[in-house]
RNA sequence: GCGCCCGUAGCUCAGCUGGAUAGAGCGUCGGUCUCCGGAACCGAAGGUCAGGGGUUCGAAUCCCUUCGGGCGCGCCA
């Protein structure tokens, strides 16, 4: 397990002038986030009126207040125990708001409404987050709270058919990022792809390749609709020409067909398995399945390789037919000997005890075991590897499987709680105002590696992760191409590049500044704007933590968005560099700390925070 | 038919697990600078939160229901 936050963040560069990082090592104050601190004083505040009945309260109802006029945080908190204590939540609210002693991090206290409390931080605690942020540097944002637990993320594992399409690169980004959160929250965090290449669909992949291997020696032959149609196919029966120099030999002598095709759905299917069959009589068992596993780590390869270049990597990829192979399945069936029962043949999974729709086939009657097995045992195999959660990304078709999942980890003995399922939407493509079909098998469908050349990685991933995962997507693909300027993604960035160049420009003109000059006349950040933006900078780290606790990456998306709203804004109303020379250091230190949350919040994404644009 | 998810501005989407006058980007309209990068800033118009009932101090959010959309319901993977 490696910290990836680390890796996102270290390569960053820092503005602090002379590219060494800044802050000596006292200066990092092991304080709570923002919020939490102000939620522990609401907290003791509270104990005094409410007693026993304070701990009821979720951060004793603190939350960002949605509009400035209601302070820049809020409590519900009089409201919500009205009813426990039978007293008016105005008069509880008064009480709460006397209570809370004149702590420095309080700049001031109002109660409103129903019963409302409002608080403005002082701005001095809010000059006093800069330091911290230059100081914690790349680390602020992260926290702890993971309590070094182990979480094994599984994501994309898309079959290893064809190359990834647009919807497999939202199971990337999501996945991706919410591993990034985990880490920065203080979770052990592995990331696996788990490759089905036991099944059936690697011997229809390696029969859409020879079918395609024979059509190059006799365009007259023909091409089944069961099989995957996709233009890759014609590049791999090339390549397997070359390779296998047998297989190239027999695809001259062409080969027989069954029967006449049926036209579609379940017919196409058997037809289909009508053909392999044929196939590996004409091709012989052992080099049949040689194309059909060639094909697979080829497209593997390419899978690999495109999320590479998505800036998506993967501690371990588990293949399914080493699962078999190992023995981890026959185990896994034995230690479930207990339950399961034979019926038709088949060995059966109970599934319905454990709260599933119905019982499942682990073991056919032919005596292959299904992939509901190999899925139990992987999961187990996972729990027994040490992780404390199992988080799986899926795309939303599995939520049918997630019951069954869960219900093999009780039958083991596991806690069925330590499956974590994200299910993810699909994503609906538009071209032109038409919706694009996406099947592997009907080969028309936008690959991931296109999209990313087309709109470049930032842009899709930023877009990806500004969702709701249970959102459907629209993936409007001119609009991504030809709006890609106006993509908030560059928006954040600018807010980045513009920093570096402030930095760039007071270099130039001989300015120097230290942060500890900041710090000295930071007392001097008192224009509006300036309270905004140091708001706004003060919150990454319930954001973050929020994101992580939530599962949802779309909140760190959103919050970077409104905080380069809150740079830009400060940024067009004051000067840095033309400012009194007092005034510039503290106005430097601001930039600075801006930068150093905005490069955070992007490397949390896998965006990049560019010097220049 | 049964089950899961979704329905918020013209478009694409947020809305912190029940809080105050529902927000942002794009698009539309109108402004800003002898400006440290205008990929910026400031402002305006635009909503029966799909419809209807309920729960309570308070609902886009929770419950029921209708409508609309997506996805599942294999000895496929």
């Amino acid at each position: 397990m490696r910290g990836r936050l680390e890796d996102a963040l270290s390569a960053a560069e820092v503005f602090n002038g002379n590219g060494t990082p800044t802050a000596p090592e006292h200066k990092i104050l092991r304080r709570p986030a923002m919020k939490k601190a102000l939620s522990k004083l609401l907290e003791q505040a509270l104990l005094p009126v409410a007693g026993d009945h304070a701990g009821r309260l979720r951060h004793a109802g603190l939350e960002q207040a949605r509009d400035a006029r209601n302070g820049h945080y809020a409590s519900s908190a009089a409201m919500q125990l009205a009813g426990r204590l039978k007293r008016p939540p105005a008069e509880i609210a008064e009480e709460i708001a006397a209570g809370l002693s004149q702590h420095s991090l309080i700049g001031r206290v109002e109660t409103a409404g129903p019963g409302f409390i409002n608080i403005w931080l002082d701005p001095g605690a809010l000059q006093a987050e800069l330091v911290r942020i230059v100081a914690e540097s790349d680390a602020y944002g992260s926290c702890d709270i993971g309590g070094s637990r182990k979480v094994l993320v599984e994501f994309v594992s898309a079959n290893p058919t064809g190359p990834l399409h647009v919807g497999h690169g939202r199971l990337a980004a999501v996945g991706d990022c919410l591993a990034r959160l985990l880490e920065a929250t203080g979770h052990e965090v592995w990331r696996e792809y788990y490759v089905n290449d036991a099944g059936r669909q690697l011997a229809v992949l390696g029969l859409s390749v020879w079918l395609r291997m024979v059509q190059r020696e006799n365009a007259g032959a023909r091409f089944p609709e069961g099989a995957y149609r996709g233009e890759y196919i014609l590049d791999l029966a090339r390549r397997m020409a070359d390779e296998l120099p047998e297989a190239a030999e027999a695809a001259r002598k062409g080969m027989g067909w069954p029967e006449d095709e049926p036209a579609h759905g379940k017919d196409a299917d058997r037809y289909v398995d009508a053909l392999i069959n044929t196939a590996r009589e004409t091709l012989g068992d052992e080099l049949f399945a040689d194309i059909g596993r060639l094909a697979g780590e080829w497209v593997l390869d390419d899978i690999r390789d495109d999320l590479e270049q998505f800036g998506v990597g993967f501690d371990h990829w588990q293949s399914e037919r080493e699962l078999v192979t190992c023995g981890e399945i026959d185990a896994c069936l034995k230690k479930l000997a207990g339950v399961t029962y034979r019926r038709d043949g088949a060995l059966w999974f109970p599934a319905e005890k454990y709260g599933d729709e119905k019982d499942r086939v682990v073991v056919r009657a032919d005596g292959r075991s299904t992939y509901f097995a190999s899925d139990i045992a992987y999961h187990y195999g996972k729990r027994k590897r040490g992780a404390d959660v199992l988080l799986d990304v899926l795309g939303a078709d599995h939520h049918g499987y997630v019951g069954r999942v869960r219900a093999g980890l009780e039958a083991l003995g596991e806690p069925p709680s330590s499956l974590e399922v994200l299910l993810v939407q699909f994503v609906a493509l538009y071209r032109g105002g038409e919706r694009v079909a996406m099947s592997t098998r009907g080969g028309e469908f936008e690959t991931l590696r296109n999209l990313r050349e087309e709109v470049g990685v930032d842009a899709a991933r930023f877009f990806y992760v500004s969702r709701a995962g249970e959102q459907h997507l629209d993936f409007d693909l001119d609009l991504a191409r030809k709006q890609s300027n106006d993509n908030p993604v560059y928006y954040v960035q600018y807010a980045h590049a513009r920093v570096a160049s402030l930095f760039e420009k007071m270099h130039a003109r001989g300015i120097g500044f230290s942060p500890d000059d900041g710090e000295e006349h930071a007392g001097l950040l008192e224009h509006p704007r300036e309270i905004d933006l140091m708001l706004a900078l003060a919150r990454l780290p319930e954001t973050v933590e929020q994101a992580a606790v939530q599962r949802a990456p779309q909140v760190l998306a959103h919050y970077l968005v409104s905080l380069a709203q809150a740079f830009h804004g400060w940024y067009n109303h004051c000067k840095v560099l033309d400012a009194e020379p007092g005034l510039r250091r503290a106005r430097l230190l601001l930039a600075q700390a801006s930068g150093q949350v905005l490069r955070n919040g992007l490397g949390l994404l896998g965006v990049s925070a560019p010097r220049s644009m």
